[in-house]
DNA sequence: TTATATATATAAATTTCTTATGTATATAGG
DNA sequence: CCTATATACATAAGAAATTTATATATATAA
């Protein structure tokens, strides 16, 4: 992941279960697109990365998968489990905590 | 680096320069404090990170040292090079970028 | 027919970090 | 005196996440 950056190391597994929450069920592809569109090219997600994220993410209990053929090819939907939707908003706590302890070290907000 | 995250993978060398920018010259055992410090005790900056990042960034010409004795104990200081000097505001720019990228993913801001 | 988009997958290599260990001095407390 | 903790640096082994490269296959636009 990433154009230019290796700082997005550790967050895929957040961003893939947010974007879960919002979306019923989404495919592999997709989320490629998608973090694509809302970033503005910015950041690309390469398929090396998002595969095994995935798969393990479902071998860890947080997705689950429904297969669908769409025009003669192959889709793997992923959607959140019962524990995937209960691990949302405790990864994304911990990504406030991160990027709030992060501004702090870079000095980015100012502090009056 | 981290207590309860991976999230602040490839942050560090970031870190370190803008910790550098601000003080002439800095040795290791204080950067650990120092991010202790700041970060309340939520973020411990472990040796196994620090030291070898350290070396990989003088190595690069990011950084130079010096060393001293102080209390009969060796302290090496480092401080920035001329390119770590010129490479502080665009590693600054990416950290920026990057976590509003994350903010928007995770979408962590409201969009009025 | 050729390039690009759609769609998934995995292996090899790289990077970064954790864990563990090693060395050595100083100091506070019992 | 002895022991734990703090100070100070260093590195090796292993784990984890990612990049790069490759593979397969269909659809579509030029």
């Amino acid at each position: 992941m990433a154009v230019n950056t290796e700082l997005f190391k550790g967050t895929l597994q957040t961003i893939i279960l947010k974007m879960l929450s919002e979306n019923e069920k989404m495919y592999g592809y997709e989320i490629t697109q998608r973090v694509k569109l809302i970033t503005q090219g910015e950041l690309i997600l390469k398929e090396g990365a998002l595969y095994p994220a995935l798969h393990k993410m479902e071998a860890e209990g947080l997705l689950e998968t429904s297969t669908e053929i769409v025009d003669n090819r192959l889709r793997k939907y992923y959607s959140l489990s019962k524990d995937g939707g209960k691990a949302v908003a405790s990864k994304l706590e911990e990504a406030k905590a991160f990027i709030s302890q992060l501004e702090l070290l870079l000095k980015l907000k100012p502090s009056y």
